[in-house]
DNA sequence: TCCAGTATTCATCGCATGATGAATAAATCG
DNA sequence: CGATTTATTCATCATGCGATGAATACTGGA
């Protein structure tokens, strides 16, 4: 609730939460039993249609204020079935969270040789880039909004940064403080990513993308290296 | 639960929550109505001990895993005195973090007339000398641990960056983009306090406050005035 | 001394939640 | 074809939660 605009997930175009008429059947009226045609390739979808609303509202509401029903309600389908899929809430999460790890290390890992002359703007650019890119931004805010009072999210950040970005980012660098650099780096851009598109406060909520690498880059470097700044 | 050392809160010394008795009375086995000796000085008592066992368990779990039982119990009293003194479970939440607002905005304003050349040392100094402090740190951290999750805390935090920092510091400078400058400033601050305080994810969770304001300080002063930052 | 106010517990309601087990219908495989 | 597996809904449970209303016991003022 209160969000601006939606993002780009198709189902539960914000608030499937409504009372859905008492006494009613629990998912849309469907009938009981396996539907006619759900073989072969069109098999996954409703378990992706699933995966793709819990992503959707862990990402608008986080894990604890979403409930299982309120998916359900989303993808249209009844609440046990969920269960069906997925076991627990815990392992939904687990599982509409997934998509986050992969994807991401790789491109990190995809940053190359890691120039230290460039390595700020280098992972300034790439840091941004997924989070602007909303298939990858749903996922990473389901984890970021969840991430202060659910433990699972927690972890997965917690690795994120010491595992992700610490051991790789600091590995690269020769100063003894790497590590604490490195954090700091990161702090920085956790700290972006908060403002803006977690809290979406003004300017920085509009500000574009390509203005942010110019202003961020140079302090991310020189957390990372002890490059100066330039003037201006 | 996970936590490591905990704060410096007296009640509630993490977990409360133990299951208490089946079919025993709510509260620690006290007579019912009002107790002898409650008049006058000795009046406010109860009240702020349920008031400090709701900061430090907001603080801990955040607004949704946070049950006014829990506090209740945390505070030895029955659950519906929580009520009767704050109404609804979102009353007690704005009076235990009111106590945040005032100081914090009291701390920042009376940084003086914020000289020019000094001012990222000088805020940047101030705000870990407010996190530093248990006693303001507990009420900050119920904020901040719920502000991704709950709609007031939510608030609060987006009042504090907008209302205090962005009116405040960038009123102070003179650039034209003075306001995304003083966002991001805030930003390095807030991702900061994010990895060290809530998540506590070391090399940082551990670095002393001095050193982290000589690391942070020229960052800071850079994105608010644009002064280059000394090699090293 | 009576009475209003206040501090406190007890008993209970209604609701939403996560989870489970059984029923049913189609797909798949021998 | 018949058996098994898979996809799906229905009905239901136990639990924990926030909240309310009444009962009780003390304080303080008229």
């Amino acid at each position: 609730m209160s969000g601006a605009e939606d993002g780009a997930t198709p189902a539960a175009s914000t608030a499937p939460d409504d009372s859905a008429a008492p006494g009613a059947p629990r998912a849309a009226g469907r009938r009981r039993g396996r539907p006619a045609g759900s073989g072969a390739e069109r098999g996954p979808a409703t378990r992706e249609r699933i995966l793709e609303t819990a992503r959707a509202l862990f990402a608008e509401r986080g894990y604890e204020k979403t409930s299982v029903r309120a998916i359900a309600r989303g993808a249209e389908v009844d609440q046990a079935l969920v269960h069906h899929y997925f076991g627990t809430k815990e392992g939904l999460f687990s599982a509409a969270v997934a998509v986050t790890a992969g994807p991401v290390a790789e491109r990190i890992a995809a940053l190359g040789p890691l120039d230290p002359g460039r390595i700020g703007e280098e992972f300034t650019r790439a840091f941004l880039r997924v989070w602007e890119d909303p298939a990858t931004r749903t996922p990473l805010l389901a984890v970021v909004r969840s991430a202060l009072t659910h433990e699972t999210a927690a972890r997965i950040f917690r690795e994120f940064i010491a595992g992700q970005l610490l051991s790789r980012l600091a590995g690269a660098l020769p100063a003894e403080d790497a590590e604490l650099r490195t954090e700091l780096a990161a702090a920085q851009l956790v700290g972006t990513v908060l403002l803006r598109y977690v809290l979406r406060i003004p300017p920085l909520a509009t500000t574009d993308p390509d203005t942010l690498v110019r202003q961020l880059a140079p302090v991310v470097q020189h957390h990372l290296t002890g490059a100066p700044l330039p003037t201006g």
